[in-house]
DNA sequence: GTCTATAATTTGATAGAC
DNA sequence: GTCTATCAAATTATAGAC
């Protein structure tokens, strides 16, 4: 029960953000009461924050080790992570808009959404090591972020598929 | 007394987004009661909606001619209003924040955020035009907005400005 | 673990006096 | 245009029974 409930936060935070969804709402998708949700989160800063922990976590499995992957490999890699949750289901990138909306997040949850681009940065910038002359890991996941909250908008997929294609050009071996 | 509530929803929108500002909070912030904020904006819906416009507005007025600029100098010209914004008062683009959130937003809204980003990615295509081998304006633009994102939550206005000069070595003329 | 019930607060919004 | 007063609804959160 505990993760069908991070799993319905996930979906609506990635949607709406840390003020767009409620423990009421949660508590609807799963099919509770929402004084159980707070059985299993007590404050919604807490289920935040467990919340982000957890897509870190799950992202840095995914990514597995930088060093067995060829630089364009590692890009096509952390790519189709974004574009995956992009053409499934209009989702932002779970930590790419709580620093959106960094401004009204409860401060505990800030440490964990810099985790987040603490950790892409460097798996991204190892697995880039052997191209000299290949863009900086910051501007590859920037381009990322920026491509899903365009493609949402403007409601077309390809705008971020477009940009990982263009980056995956850029990159050499 | 209209413009210093837009002024103060914009500030507050592009720290915390949509549903991180309250008509309390507006009219505390320049001294007015939350019923007098209702007195020139019925809904939030309707001054979500013209605080967009209005934005959208401004950058057009910002970013002039195309024509009038080289490639090199309309990638600085547009880089400088997201640095200024960033470094200046930690802000988001507002209608990055709104396109990140949009799940949350009124559906009025949204039609003035596409508008946003069409405007310039027309706009900088234009200016792009002369350069053949240029990255393509939605590129840059998305690169902008998650440098954003990113500069704010790891507190570090170097990684947007260095995504600029990234972006200006890759443009010819 | 889940429920009912409810507290305490905030929110968007309205009515009507000045 | 601004105010006081207020409403209805929603929100986070808690207490206590089952």
């Amino acid at each position: 029960m505990k993760a069908a409930i991070l799993d319905a936060a996930e979906s609506r935070a990635r949607h709406g953000g840390y003020n767009g969804f409620s423990f009421r709402e949660l508590a609807a998708d799963v099919g509770i009461k929402s004084a159980s949700v707070h059985h299993h989160f007590p404050t919604k800063e807490i289920l935040a924050g467990l919340l982000a922990r957890r897509y870190v976590e799950r992202m840095n499995s995914y990514l597995g080790d930088p060093a067995k992957l060829s630089p364009r490999a590692a890009v096509k890699h952390l790519g189709n992570a974004f574009t995956n949750a992009n053409e499934t289901d209009d989702q932002m990138c779970l930590c790419g808009i709580f620093a959106a909306e960094s401004g009204s997040l409860p401060r505990q949850v800030l440490p964990e959404v810099s985790a987040f681009f603490s950790l892409i940065s460097k798996w991204l910038e190892a697995a880039l090591r052997p191209a000299a002359s290949a863009p900086r890991a910051v501007e590859i996941i920037a381009a990322l972020e920026g491509g899903m909250l365009m493609s949402r908008v403007m409601q077309d997929p390809a705008i971020l598929k477009g940009i990982v294609a263009a980056t995956l050009k850029r990159v050499k071996g």
